[in-house]
DNA sequence: TTTATTTAAATGCAAGTGCATGTATATTTT
DNA sequence: AAAATATACATGCACTTGCATTTAAATAAA
């Protein structure tokens, strides 16, 4: 008898994988925002909101299907949304099907400032990721973390 | 030709692995800080250094030698020792060697706070990583992981 | 040694985030 | 139909973070 109850300590191979994961991507992210901001862009977050809404084309979206993509918290999208409104590159709109709710569409300036972000962002991506692992490494990376953190715990 | 000066875009086994990896560490962290909170214990951030600060022994640690091992910026150090402080798990006290530094101990909370969080969070990791990759899965992920953003980009 | 530069750490201010709650409309129950 | 519940979204408050700057001490240059 070992553990007597306590937790068994993790695989050592599996504690090494989380700190890399988190890590890798703390450092990717953060090294992402720099450059925008560098260039006087909006931060990453802006460019996932605004890929969103631009994919979803002049019916546009709404709001609770954003935070469901993006996956953040309710308030999140309500703020982060009202921020890019302030700067002109989308538009709330009321929901005529439903009184409670708004749809949200791209303007002109946020489809040029989405166009004028990515290749900034995709050098980034390049830079850190194309760089470092061929494409079949790369299919690999993604098959491994597709498999992390897939359920909900607790 | 075909780019005419355009930048051109990624592979996507590039994009797929880049958006896995992000999505799956931020999914990752939020549900650990989700289950700490729940057991009212301090966030992940709390952990880390209470960790380095703990493993720095009776002579403690210089912040400045914290930062650069938890990758963040010198105020957030600062501001994070502050609230760990206050919360009595931490003590900053005037450095001998060094009239402009400090040097951090941990208290016996402290550890015993650190000591309650680890099955918590080690258990978190186990229900994300362990029980969805092999122990060979996990160092294949940690390597290719290691691969990306090693160098400072610009 | 005086002066300039660098380094360690803190902090004021503006902006972002989490949590709980509020407001309004829609849907369900009775 | 009236009352109860659920959903969509916003917001006040406290706390955190980013940025720029400040303070103080150490090191380098003059």
């Amino acid at each position: 008898m070992v553990y007597r109850g306590m937790t068994p300590d993790l695989n050592p191979n599996t504690m090494a994988a989380w700190v890399s994961l988190i890590r890798a991507s703390e450092r990717a992210v953060s090294q992402v925002e720099a450059v925008l901001k560098d260039q006087d862009l909006p931060p990453l977050s802006w460019y996932d909101a605004l890929i969103e809404v631009e994919k979803s084309g002049p019916k546009g979206v709404r709001p609770y299907e954003l935070r469901e993509r993006l996956l953040m918290p309710q308030y999140g999208t309500s703020r982060l949304l009202a921020r890019i409104e302030k700067a002109g590159y989308i538009q709330r709109v009321p929901c005529s099907m439903d009184g409670r709710g708004h749809v949200v569409k791209i303007t002109n300036d946020g489809k040029a400032v989405r166009k004028r972000m990515w290749p900034i962002y995709s050098n980034c991506i390049k830079k850190m990721v194309e760089t470092n692992l061929t494409h079949v490494q790369a299919d690999e990376l993604r098959s491994l973390v597709d498999c992390v953190a897939v359920d909900k715990i607790r």
